[in-house]
RNA sequence: GCCCGGGUGGUGGAAUGGCAGACACGGCGGACUCAAAAUCCGCUGCUCGCAAGGGCAUGAGGGUUCGAAUCCCUCCCCGGGCACCA
């Protein structure tokens, strides 16, 4: 028997109450309970039509409520004790609702896809749908048994073919539409041949429809459509035949796993292009109830910014220019060179065959004195490469970079100055060049000190309280305009505006909007996801695999890894595992010009895929005509969205953005009836716990470590504490299962909710869970006599004093209970508990009603104890829908409150007031009192505060 | 490096411009018991003082205010995200 049980006091079972609230008790009544809500049907949530919808249903007319988890990755390695932490808190308050009359779609699914599967499945052969499964099942047992009330029939998998057949077909919603920039919305592509067709818009550089073939047509069209084909630059890994993610990726640009070489390069991709959504994905941001800071987070990553584009010709070369784009072109005249991301592929054309005479020796780079131009530049693109572009911006002090030998032309000073290339310059950002403005930027600065290029300060900066503060330092702030012709004396935003105006005039350019966002990089080389319902005729081009062939499914195939190629042949093609299945691969098709054999695509979606709506499934999840009823739709979602979406912080970004998009883009196809799909967000936190690490830094078994003297110890072996995010790699996981059987699974619900706001981390305590088991004991023996298990309740009314405390407790609950505040909450319950304790010593009972009132509002939080009580006080059904205590105003009325007394504002004494005293008459009070009054004398009062109910302060000097 | 968040007793936390430390863990003391466990009661931020009472205290430093854990500035530390982990 373990030590947490021993020290309870449970192992002298025949000294035990019979009727004593231990873990035995607890799992006896959480078992019984959880069979009886899955009998009863307690948590099905009636639709308003299909074949969710019960009209005889009481909750068919209540008011909505549509709460939502993040769903979890089914890992084979199961819950611990940190995933249910948010799952406890949409429950309770799910629960809470309910028991306010509302009808509450609370379900749970699985996000299933995914490479750990894949991982799984090359180690141990065994099929990745066989593996997920079996954690499914294993998942759905363990969270069944944390008493949550969520509707079964709704708890869909990514995995269902009859699930991800419609994430094929939001796939190809997207792919068969056009963003109509007047109209800002999307349409269906169908539309833009239309207009096309009509000449009602231009076709390729001014074209006329009707000339061009078949195969231009389609590559026009194609280049519109919010799903495409593009070349996009990537880390490719031959020897383990697929592209990785920057972090599998290593500081010395080899892969994490088998350490083979990895090639930034560019590969024929599929993209979703988001970046038509930017305005909206910003604006709409007023539209929904979300953390201030998760807005704060999605605006940057969005990253709009207004400015200028500029073209630099290229000195020598006719009619070759840079275009740049800058967010400071105010700072024009201050540009004394440029800098192109090693990738640029202007750079190639603009390199001469010989260095410029008295080219400096350090701007030809480090990889050798003698070597010309064309050698300098390929040598630092190889050097470029072998970095991620993570590391590319985290690089922060070092600059490197070399001398391409070619100059192009300020616009405003006329003058020549030289083309750089150079890591700080990202080809994904921008136009993958920059005009570089020393004076005005602080790594501009650093790289010209490294090079030995021109400094022009552009704009002054502030003289500083010594004088010397932007010595030697870019100054990025705002001041009148120096050095910079007609720009003179004005401001930024002024000279901004003028230089905006200049550059239209000469023809150098023009203002522009541009954002950090970019386009959706959508293709996996993968086993484990959904296929694209795409296939591919003889030129290659795109068809999409006609609605009512959906689901493409996933072929079985014998072997999930990707073709692993020569390590070191940067220029191989990734060989999907899809590839490999000859049977599945070719098919014929009718497309429209009757039977013709197709290619089908051999990428596979990425997660976030079945991640960006499953929220929509599970309102209708076995509709086989459409992803949603629309009645059904509108019921849940009106008129925000989802009500309550909780789920960690590290969604902040990526899937939170990604969901919007794809909801939006149905949105404008008239598939749903609402901009956006969450309207409340909250960011639960995550449970750490402690781990720890031997002298040579490896992490032992956390549930091993002892403590002794202050000093932690693995065996006789020092070890060090650290505290860390729960899981295999630290060797501190704590399981649900392990402290339901040890406590219950109420007990573990409410020490979760108790550790702490829902909203922040915090670190898990196994041994300050006594705390809340001692709780229930308590509450249970308020209601229970443990000798005899008999009922003990008194018929007789509360006395005026626990009348107090009950409606005091029950309006804070209420309150807490609506914001999440579950800790307080509780901590409130706690109170109350201790006071009918003190009941139950005096009188030997506690009154009936305010133990009812009690057990009700304990009920959202432990369920299971709660129904039993509610039970055993002889309520025959469920209290799921029982209504929440309401306080009673009268009983929270005070007839006199206690005011602390300041002086300087320091608490000196404190007074008793009627509650409606005034100001002056609680003055007056004050002032009367024996200490302050004592204090006061010798003084003079300046000033005198006096906040109603909260203080008084006397200001003396 | 950039963006976002956090730092309060021995521990988890409460207080979001007005009594710092609610509630709980741990610790100390007591009742009950042959004894222990369980249960119940009391005390428990640090410090000076016999006491009455005083001083100090919310990561560090500065500022605003009658009053700051709370608002502002600088710095330090910890956590999350950085687009193919989910």
């Amino acid at each position: 028997m373990c030590a947490s049980l021993r020290s309870l006091g449970m192992n002298d079972e025949h000294d035990a109450p019979i009727a004593r609230y231990d873990a035995a008790l607890a799992g006896e009544i959480e078992r019984r309970w959880q069979d009886e809500w899955e009998a009863a049907h307690t948590f099905w949530a009636p639709n308003p039509a299909g074949p969710l919808a019960d009209d005889r249903d009481p909750r068919a007319d209540a008011e909505k409520l549509y709460v939502l988890d993040m769903f979890p990755y089914p890992s084979g390695a199961g819950l611990h004790v940190g995933h249910p932490l948010g799952y406890i808190g949409t429950d309770v308050f799910a629960r809470f609702h309910r028991m306010n009359g509302r009808n509450v779609l609370h379900a749970l699914g699985y996000d299933a896809f995914g490479l750990p599967a894949e991982q799984y499945a090359l180690e141990t052969g065994q099929h990745p749908r066989a593996a997920t499964e079996a954690n499914v099942a294993n998942m759905r047992r363990q969270l069944r048994a944390l008493g949550l009330g969520h509707d079964p029939r709704r708890s869909v998998s990514t995995t269902d073919v009859s699930y991800y057949r419609w994430t094929q077909w939001i796939f190809l919603k997207i792919f068969g539409s056009w963003y109509d920039a007047e109209a800002d919305r999307a349409r269906p592509i169908e539309e833009l041949v239309a207009e096309l067709e009509r000449g009602d818009r231009p076709g390729p550089d001014g074209a006329a429809w009707a000339d061009l073939d078949d195969l231009a047509r389609r590559a026009f069209v194609d280049a519109h459509r919010l799903a495409y084909l593009e070349e996009a630059p990537v880390n490719w890994c031959p020897g383990l035949g697929t592209v990785l993610a920057n972090e599998e990726v290593t500081a010395d640009g080899r892969s994490d796993r088998g350490n083979f070489p990895v090639f930034k390069r560019p590969l024929k991709q599929w993209k979703l292009r988001i970046t038509a959504y930017t305005d909206r994905l910003l604006a709409d941001l007023d539209l929904i109830d979300w953390p201030e800071p998760i807005k704060t987070m999605q605006r940057n990553w969005i990253g709009r910014s207004t400015g200028a584009s500029i073209r630099f010709p290229v000195v020598v070369h006719d009619g070759l220019e840079i275009e740049v784009f800058t967010t400071r072109p105010d700072t024009l005249f201050g540009a004394t060179y440029m800098v192109l991301a090693p990738e640029h592929d202007l750079v190639d054309r603009i390199v001469p065959a010989e260095w410029p005479v008295d080219t400096p020796s350090a701007w030809r780079g480090s990889f050798g004195v003698d070597v010309l131009p064309a050698d300098a530049v390929r040598a630092y693109r190889e050097f470029a490469s072998a970095k991620t572009e993570f590391e590319r911006q985290a690089e922060g002090r070092e600059k490197t970079g070399v001398f391409t030998g070619a100059f192009a032309t300020n616009p405003a000073t006329g003058d020549p100055i030289p083309v750089f290339i150079a890591d700080y310059v990202l080809m994904g950002y921008g136009t993958g060049a920059i005009m570089a403005v020393p004076g005005q930027d602080e790594r501009d600065w650093e790289f010209a000190e490294e090079f030995g290029l021109p400094i022009v300060r552009t704009v002054q900066p502030p003289p500083g309280p010594n004088g010397e503060e932007w010595e030697g330092r870019a100054y990025v702030g705002e001041g009148p305009a120096i050095n910079s012709g007609f720009l003179d004396g004005l401001g930024v935003d002024e000279a901004k505006v003028r230089m905006g105006g200049w550059l239209l005039e000469v023809g150098a350019g023009a203002p522009t909007v541009t954002s950090k966002l970019r386009d959706w990089l959508f293709s996996r080389q993968r086993y484990w996801g959904e296929p694209f319902p795409i296939v591919y005729d003889e030129h290659g081009m795109p068809h999409a695999v006609p609605e009512d062939q959906l689901a493409v499914e996933l072929p079985e195939v014998e072997d999930f890894r990707p073709r692993e190629l020569d390590p070191d042949d940067a220029d191989s093609d990734p060989e999907p595992p899809l590839a490999r299945a000859e049977a599945w691969l070719e098919v014929e098709l009718d497309l429209g010009d009757g039977p013709k054999r197709y290619v089908r695509e051999t990428n596979t979606m990425p997660q976030w895929a079945g991640s960006c709506w499953y929220y929509l499934r599970y309102l209708d999840p076995t509709n086989e005509d459409a992803l949603v009823d629309p009645a059904v739709e509108r019921y849940w979602m009106q008129p925000g969205g989802v009500d309550l979406y909780v789920g960690g912080v590290e969604h902040a970004v990526l899937h939170l953005l990604y969901a919007r998009f794809w909801h939006k883009v149905l949105f404008d196809l008239g598939h749903v009836s609402t901009p956006e799909p969450f309207h409340r967000l909250y960011n639960q936190g995550y449970i750490q716990a402690p781990a720890f690490r031997d002298e040579r830094g490896i992490a032992v078994e956390a549930s091993e470590v002892v403590e002794r003297d202050g000093a932690f110890f693995h065996g006789d072996e020092p070890v060090t504490r650290e505290f860390g995010k729960m899981g295999k790699s630290l060797k501190n996981v704590v399981t649900p299962d392990d402290i339901s059987r040890d406590y219950g699974a109420d007990t573990l619900r409410l020490y979760e909710m108790f550790m702490g706001p829902l909203d922040a981390s915090r670190p898990w305590s196994t041994a300050d869970i006594v705390g809340v088991h001692k709780f229930l004991q308590r509450a249970w023996r308020s209601v229970v006599d443990e000798e005899t298990g008999e009922i003990r309740v008194a018929d007789e009314p509360a006395d005026a004093e626990t009348r107090r405390v009950l409606h005091r407790t029950i309006a804070a609950v209420r309150d807490d209970m609506a914001e999440l505040k579950f800790n307080t909450a509780i901590a409130r319950l706690f109170e109350l508990n201790n006071h009918l304790t003190k009941v139950v010593s005096d009188r030997g009972a506690a009154p009936r009603d305010v133990v009812e009132q009690f057990v009700l509002m304990l009920s959202p939080l432990t369920p299971h104890i709660a129904e039993e009580l509610w039970r055993r006080l002889g309520h025959p059904g469920s209290l799921a829908y029982e209504l929440f205590p309401v306080a009673d105003p009268a009983e929270l009325l005070d007839e006199s409150v206690e005011v602390p007394v300041q002086v300087n504002g320091k608490v000196r004494s404190r007074i008793s007031v009627p509650a409606d005293a005034d100001q002056a008459a609680i003055e007056a009070t004050a002032r009367a009192d024996d200490r302050i009054g004592s204090l006061l004398a010798d003084a003079t009062v300046r000033k005198v505060i006096v906040v109603p109910g909260r203080l008084v302060n006397f200001v003396v000097g």
